[in-house]
DNA sequence: ATTGATTCCTGGTTTACGTCA
DNA sequence: GTTGACGTAAACCAGGAATCA
């Protein structure tokens, strides 16, 4: 038995996991105390340290079933954030030197670029931010580097919630000084980056359960080979037990069922030498310490 | 019920900028 | 001091989903 039969059986394996910190949507209130469903991200500290306590979750199920939900639900975004939100943050960063380097634009962009028009328009009449130093770019796409104030009220603000509704998108924009289309690319951007860095911490996770399972596939090869022995030592006792019933204790790998794992007999059915044991749902989990120890 | 417009999202890409050898 | 490689992050694009008129 190899690795292929196991991939044969039209079963599939998923590998799943939580933790103290959620990864699920849960329902929040709004301040309009409209119940939502809400991405809650992971702390980034504990990330970076590693704390936090996953607890493996191995399941076996027929493909197609629900072990996509925790990235089903991860990938759903809910709209009602935006519900009613009007077009005043339509901005766009291009400025307007560039607009003529881009000869197809789509019928979208072009509605884009006249509504940043007319944003421009106003906003050179009321304040002098970030945008008015771009003028001279040759490009249009001057990019711009948060400062330290900045980002850190950007992060502390992605901290209370990972996304922003118009009002909020607004008001961040008014205290960072910067356009609020910068603000919106800004949480985009930091959504993506909290979501590749999950990806890169489950990844490793999952190259530990591999590594721990193809060790517990090695020492169950071990147990059948010993077991095959014996049986070919045509020992009556082993034959009528049926190699289900047969568990083995990782940490000290001596064989148990009916027979404690160091040998003495501790089932009252053994006077008739056919040893009856319930069949054990045992699915090694390669993160605690074995049940049978 | 259907359809087109609008808005924001995600996922991927491009590119300006900073750092370092 | 200059340069090229490289990483980071701001900005962009395409397409999808939700909503509304």
């Amino acid at each position: 038995m190899g690795v292929d039969d196991f991939c044969n059986t039209g079963l599939v394996l998923g590998l799943g996991f939580s933790s103290s910190a959620e990864v699920v949507p849960r329902k929040i209130i709004d301040e309009n105390q409209k119940p939502k469903t809400h991405l809650i991200n992971l702390d980034q500290q504990q990330l970076a340290k590693g704390s936090l306590n996953f607890e493996p979750s191995l399941t076996l199920s027929l493909p197609g079933e629900a072990f996509d939900q925790k990235f089903e639900n991860s990938s759903k975004v809910n709209h009602d954030n935006y519900k009613g939100a009007n077009c005043n943050d339509q901005y766009l960063s291009r400025q307007n030197s560039a607009i003529t380097s881009f000869s197809n634009v789509s019928v979208k962009r072009e509605r884009e670029i006249v509504s940043e028009e007319a944003e421009t328009t106003t906003e050179r009449v009321s304040s002098t931010r970030v945008s008015d130093e771009d003028e001279d770019s040759p490009n249009g796409r001057k990019k711009l580097r948060l400062t330290k104030a900045q980002s850190a009220l950007l992060e502390e603000s992605f901290k209370q919630h990972s996304t922003l509704n118009p009002k909020q998108k607004q008001e961040l924009a008014r205290e960072l000084n910067l356009r609020a289309r910068q603000v919106e690319v800004w949480f985009q951007n930091r959504r993506a980056r909290t979501k590749l860095k999950q990806t890169e911490v489950d990844c490793e996770f999952l190259k530990k359960c591999c590594d721990t399972l193809t060790d517990e596939n090695r020492r169950l090869h071990k147990e059948l080979q010993e077991l095959k022995a014996l049986k070919l030592g045509s020992q009556p006792f082993y034959m009528q037990m049926p190699a289900a019933t047969l568990t083995m204790c990782p940490a000290c790998e001596r064989i148990g069922g009916g027979i404690n794992p160091h040998g003495e007999t501790t089932t009252s059915s053994s006077k008739t030498g056919l040893i009856s044991i319930a069949p054990k749902s045992h699915f090694f989990n390669p993160f605690t310490k074995s049940a049978a120890c």
